[in-house]
DNA sequence: TCTATAATGTTATATTGTAACATTTTTAGC
DNA sequence: GCTAAAAATGTTACAATATAACATTATAGA
């Protein structure tokens, strides 16, 4: 199992692991031979600066305020590029982006997603991923992307009581 | 495992299927001392009619041809009464709704969703939902609605050779 | 350098969802 | 039945999210 270091604010270097998911991704780049320019770096990197999703919208009043011309379809071909190479996932119930640690596997994305603080972390399970194959193999059904979004709540949040799970 | 009766197109009498549900929807309102209007009965009806996820402003062309001065609210407030009784889930992913076969028991909801015919089937499988529990309770996360959307093919798509599963 | 391709800029608009307040309908008490 | 409170719906306006279409600029390879 795979757990984003989301969760884990005792020894949590996050500007490492900001600069390490940034190193991964220029790499990953550099293998694929496309392009991780400038635009989709910063927006990779604004992604990253928290391990709370952001918005399309928040992404690009931060873009407008550092280059002339910044609009939609700047930051949301950023993220299309980002997505297509699995640097990026998008979180489908909060209609934003968050940065994908592991972006060598293509994987649908497993989240748990604090209701109270916003943090996200990924899992990846792969049980998880073994019960809903089975369950759904028996339904017939050929599984593509399974996507797993989990609302409830964190384990600081849970201890400082935010609200019951239910 | 509940199945819903998608995916079921041998021996599936729609007719009868969508009836119950809006029976089963009539009787639960009843106990819960809310209203089924006639326009939330209508709205649960028209997501009723198929199995695929219906959008809020698909149900709201259908409703402007019945009623004068159907708008987005006219819709989104119906959705939202059928949501919080769970006699309709949200698909995230599709920004649409489905009806729920099983409104009694509150869930988060498990969905196959087949990309070729957009037929959607509801799983409940308590597997799932255990191995989720198992992996959310290992990082210390407390549960609340685990949402789960598996895009795929469905049985007749996959036959049919619509595109590989990815 | 020249050319083809990829990336980005720019303008406009589509799609999905809410806010705020007015009106109508229903319920409950009398 | 009448009336006041509550619930539901009507109505207008707008917010938030996302894409289409075409122009321009940058990059890589011949």
């Amino acid at each position: 199992m795979t757990l984003s270091t989301a969760f884990m604010d005792t020894g949590h270097d996050h500007a490492n692991c900001m600069e390490s998911a940034l190193d991964r991704a220029s790499a990953l780049c550099g293998e694929r031979g496309v392009r991780l320019t400038p635009l989709r770096r910063r927006v990779l990197e604004l992604v990253w600066v928290g391990h709370k999703p952001l918005g399309a919208y928040e992404i690009l009043d931060t873009l407008k305020a550092e280059r002339r011309g910044a609009a939609p379809p700047t930051v949301y071909r950023a993220l299309d590029f980002l997505l297509q190479h699995g640097l990026v996932h998008r979180i489908e119930s909060l209609n934003s982006f968050v940065g994908c640690p592991d972006p060598l596997k293509p994987h649908g994305g497993q989240f748990l997603i604090c209701r109270s603080c916003g943090l996200t972390a990924e899992l990846n399970d792969h049980r998880i991923d073994q019960a809903i194959r089975n369950s759904a193999n028996q339904a017939g059904f050929a599984v593509g992307r399974p996507m797993i979004e989990i609302e409830g709540l964190c384990p600081h949040c849970r201890d400082a009581g935010e609200g019951s799970p239910g």
